[in-house]
DNA sequence: ATAGGGTTAG
């Protein structure tokens, strides 16, 4: 069949609509897998034209169910257009053609965007009454279902139901886990899967797994998977190399990032890039990250979207106002990237960590997109540096006309006045919390040591070490005390509810991780730390004495970014 | 030969 080639080779659209008029002079149409073919090539990616395959699809005179699961698939991807993809499933329930497994696969998808829950499990009731369960692509399709709307239980439910799961189905249950909160479970599902003998991890798997690490921080894993991908030669997949990149930038190895990426020197696109520059961005590197920027354009790869958001992001994070400010303007003139809610973002955070609070609001309400949430919480924490109590207030007056305001503003909110001595205040916004009944989540850090992540709270009194810890970290303190760290307790505050008594003994979670860090490595080991909020003034001090007395590096990610402490310095150049 | 799995500021 040289047609169906013909029509599989077209790239354009401008060819495509050519071919269209002359199939339909043709008497090629009347042959139903040609006219499947061309559907195909129209209505899914890369053309993906929706509108126009629709209007080709209904001058059809029979459709036939291949041409229904077609559209229906087509209509999947995107949320928009997902419950479209329904009544065209709708339509061939009640047309007479019956429908196969393929069919409830693509509908099943369709629920998945639609984020309906109750559809999808008619849907599924339907096609346990049509006796297509036995099908693996369907499973894993409702096991995606399941995981988007998160309902991990259920997905793991059909999973347990699979005889002999696939690859794409192990990949399916890692991505359920780390989709819903369970990333440690994810990371452990690795070995099991290489000891059931039905399948081998794949580059996807790996993929998945250099996530997991990077987001709990967990070089080792890391590392394990490094090793692996190596062994089974997924290293020539760009992707693997690319998200090996951000695993290493994630777990504060710049360095190994570094290494992979300039090994990697025959397979660069704009995503390893765009990698590498967010990975110096965020340690620190930014005059780096500019420079990897302007490498990129010499070797020829043009900037996308996001490669703007890592190198403001680098701008911002070093304090670089002036190429901060250039490049947002060049980004629009030269690149014809518009700014989107990313790159206001990266420019809020420039411009109020630098003092420009008032520039920064203004750039803020001259936006043609309406901001969000998250925007005003960085402009909210660039007060808070900046102990900056009348923009705070509106600031927050913003959040609550959202309807998005949480306990850790109100706790920003608290800091300011806290920094501004203004304890009338501090009572005041203590007292509205409790009133309201907001309390905050325990801030938690974590560690990994021997593979296995450690989770520590402020104040712990859970773990089953912590009398051990706790003395440890006594002594650490002594020994500081000596070279010259003294606690501030002033300002910071990241539980609402400890009062002063408890003050004295009260440990953020992230030195409670670091005591026991040092209680269970050998001396010289580096300490790797994660905290999920923005680590204090008083511990930043602490871990740059820490990295001198105790002759430690020690990497602490952040919410935002890595402080790298040696020597008693810390690479982000102490910038607020 | 109509196929199921993954990214984006703080």
């Amino acid at each position: 069949m040289k047609i169906i080639s013909l029509i599989k080779s077209c790239k354009h659209k401008p060819h495509l609509l050519q071919l269209h008029s002359f199939l339909l002079r043709s008497s090629h149409f009347h042959n139903p897998t040609v006219f499947l073919a061309f559907l195909s090539r129209l209505a899914l990616p890369p053309l993906h034209d929706l509108s126009y395959s629709g209007r080709v699809f209904s001058a059809f005179p029979d459709p036939n169910v291949s041409l229904y699961n077609t559209l229906i698939r087509a209509h999947s991807f995107r949320r928009d257009s997902s419950r479209r993809g329904f009544q065209f499933y709708h339509e061939l329930l009640h047309s007479g053609i019956s429908s196969n497994a393929l069919t409830a696969t693509a509908a099943v998808k369709c629920c998945a965007k639609m984020e309906s829950l109750s559809i999808g499990t008619q849907v599924h009731g339907r096609i346990w009454r049509d006796g297509y369960l036995s099908d693996s692509l369907l499973q894993t399709t409702l096991m995606d279902f399941y995981s988007a709307l998160e309902k991990g239980n259920d997905a793991c439910k059909v999973f347990d139901e699979m005889p002999e799961p696939d690859v794409v189905a192990w990949n399916v249950l890692i991505s359920c886990y780390t989709r819903n909160g369970r990333t440690r479970d994810a990371l452990a599902l690795f070995d099991v899967m290489r000891r059931s003998d039905s399948c081998i991890p794949d580059d996807v798997t790996c993929l998945l797994m250099l996530q997991a690490c990077g987001s709990l921080n967990s070089l080792e894993w890391g590392e394990k998977v490094h090793t692996f991908v190596l062994e089974h030669g997924l290293i020539g997949s760009r992707r693997v190399s690319n998200s090996l990149i951000t695993m290493y930038s994630r777990c504060g190895c710049v360095e190994k990032a570094f290494e992979v990426f300039r090994h990697s020197a025959d397979r660069r696109d704009v995503v390893s890039w765009t990698a590498m520059i967010s990975g110096l961005a965020c340690s620190g590197y930014g005059r780096d990250a500019v420079e990897a920027f302007e490498q990129m354009q010499s070797e020829g790869v043009s900037p996308g979207e996001q490669t703007f958001t890592a190198l403001l992001s680098a701008c911002s994070h070093s304090g670089l106002v002036d190429e901060g400010r250039m490049y947002f303007q060049a980004m629009g003139h030269d690149f014809g990237v518009v700014p989107n809610v990313h790159h206001y973002g990266c420019m809020v955070d420039l411009l109020g960590r630098a003092g420009m609070l008032d520039e920064a609001y203004g750039l803020i309400r001259s936006m043609r997109i309406k901001p969000d949430a998250t925007m005003w919480r960085t402009l909210l924490g660039a007060c808070r540096i900046h102990g900056h109590a009348g923009l705070g207030e509106r600031v927050i007056e913003h959040l609550v006309e959202l309807k998005a305001q949480e306990a850790g503003d109100y706790v920003l909110l608290l800091n300011i006045y806290s920094s501004c001595g203004d304890s009338d205040k501090v009572m005041e916004v203590r007292k509205a919390m409790k009133d309201r009944g907001i309390h905050t989540t325990p801030a938690s850090s974590t560690i990994e040591l021997k593979g296995k992540v450690h989770e520590f709270f402020a104040d712990d009194v859970l773990h089953p070490r912590k009398r051990e810890i706790y003395e440890m970290l006594g002594e650490i303190i002594q020994q500081l005390r000596i070279g010259g760290y003294v606690a501030e307790i002033s300002s910071e505050m990241q539980r609402a509810e400890s009062e002063s008594e408890a003050c004295v003994l009260s440990y953020h979670s992230e030195k409670l991780a670091a005591a026991f860090g040092i209680l269970s490595t050998p001396p010289g080991t580096t300490l790797r730390i994660a905290k999920d909020l923005r680590i204090c003034v008083d511990c930043h001090n602490f871990f740059k004495i820490l990295s001198a007395v105790y002759n430690r590096r020690v990497v602490i990610r952040d919410r935002a970014r890595f402080h790298r402490f040696g020597d008693g310095v810390c690479s982000c150049n102490d910038y607020w």
